[in-house]
DNA sequence: TACCAGGTAAAAA
DNA sequence: TTTTTACATGGT
């Protein structure tokens, strides 16, 4: 089955598809044209293979859908319902556009990677495990861990003879002992983050999905404050890469901050206030303006005059 | 080897 | 109330 959408322009699906071109075949890939991912459906899993099918100023997508179960119609309304969320094809990137027109290096960016629109992750409850797991340690250690986790607790689905894996259900992960996080690399703090809240989601004692739904973002960061094992940075990131909430800044990000000093210092660290500073400018658009920051060093964009050149890692941020 | 890395809660002061 | 400490892996 094959469903098709109509991204609110700019959008450039290649380039906003480039941070899974390093992609786990295991579960997530792009190859420069098809980008393919599990994708769930009330309780189906489906691989979603999605391609563009028009330019960056008339953009349209198309996905198609295969399973080893049959889809009906419901499940096309629902499977174009997650595209949309996980392509983010309703933000409007005109209103980026202006709102960092104060400020050149941005400004700049905009333009440079016009059409960049950043995949959000299916759930919030998956952007909230990946968030705990890279508290404190190095992203390479971190996307270890998740790629540990989601090939050993996430549900199989077996297409043309390729096995793929959809991230785990709370229901899932709240059935893991400690023992078998631990086995995957976490502490035993962080595995209690992540059991104890997959419980209170799977007894619907937690509500992280309808969250989404909460349009004061103090609110809703408040909610996600009161789960242990969520600081203000957790919070953030969740927001941003799980909500598409694009005005939440995770200021305390040492990435961010390194990033920051690469293209509006001297190099090394800006400090997290100095980054506030700058990114009160981008309103209501802060978080979207770091993410660009963090593409562009991704791909190599020459920071402005004689920066120090940039390096070729990606960031979690990248939601990847 | 020691230290740092996209932090946080809990213990100690 | 504020400051320290423990925690995990992986790169340098």
């Amino acid at each position: 089955m094959q469903i098709n959408l109509a991204p609110v322009a700019p959008y450039d699906f290649n380039l906003s598809a480039g941070i899974y071109d390093d992609g786990d075949p295991r579960f997530t890939t792009y190859d420069g044209e098809l980008l393919r991912q599990v994708i769930r459906i009330d309780d189906v899993l489906a691989l979603a293979a999605t391609r563009s099918k028009g330019t960056v100023d008339k953009p349209r997508v198309s996905v198609e859908l295969a399973s080893e179960r049959p889809i009906d119609r419901r499940h096309a309304a629902g499977a174009r319902r997650m595209m949309g969320h996980l392509l983010n094809v309703d933000l409007d990137l005109k209103d980026f556009a202006r709102s960092v027109k104060k400020d050149p290096v941005m400004s700049a960016l905009a333009k440079r990677l016009r059409g960049l629109k950043p995949p959000s992750t299916q759930t919030a409850f998956e952007s909230f495990v990946y968030s705990i797991i890279e508290q404190q340690i190095s992203l390479i250690a971190a996307i270890n861990m998740q790629g540990r986790l989601i090939i050993s607790a996430g549900d199989r689905l077996k297409i043309d003879g390729t096995i793929r894996r959809a991230f785990p259900t709370p229901e899932k992960l709240a059935s893991l002992s400690i023992e078998r996080y631990r086995q995957f690399g976490l502490s035993g703090r962080k595995s209690e983050y992540i059991r104890d809240t997959a419980r209170l989601i799977a007894s619907g004692q937690l509500d992280l999905e309808g969250l989404k739904k909460e349009p004061d973002p103090e609110e809703v960061k408040r909610r996600l404050l009161a789960i242990r094992g969520v600081g203000e940075w957790t919070a953030e990131m969740v927001m941003l890469r799980g909500m598409g909430r694009f005005d939440m800044v995770p200021a305390d990000d040492v990435g961010l901050q390194r990033h920051f000093g690469l293209y509006y210092g001297e190099g090394g660290k800006t400090s997290s206030e100095q980054l506030r500073k700058i990114t009160d400018n981008w309103k209501p658009f802060g978080g979207l303006g770091c993410y660009y920051l963090v593409v562009a060093e991704r791909i190599g964009l020459e920071p402005p005059a004689t920066r120090k050149k940039a390096s070729s890692r990606a960031g979690a941020i990248t939601g990847a």
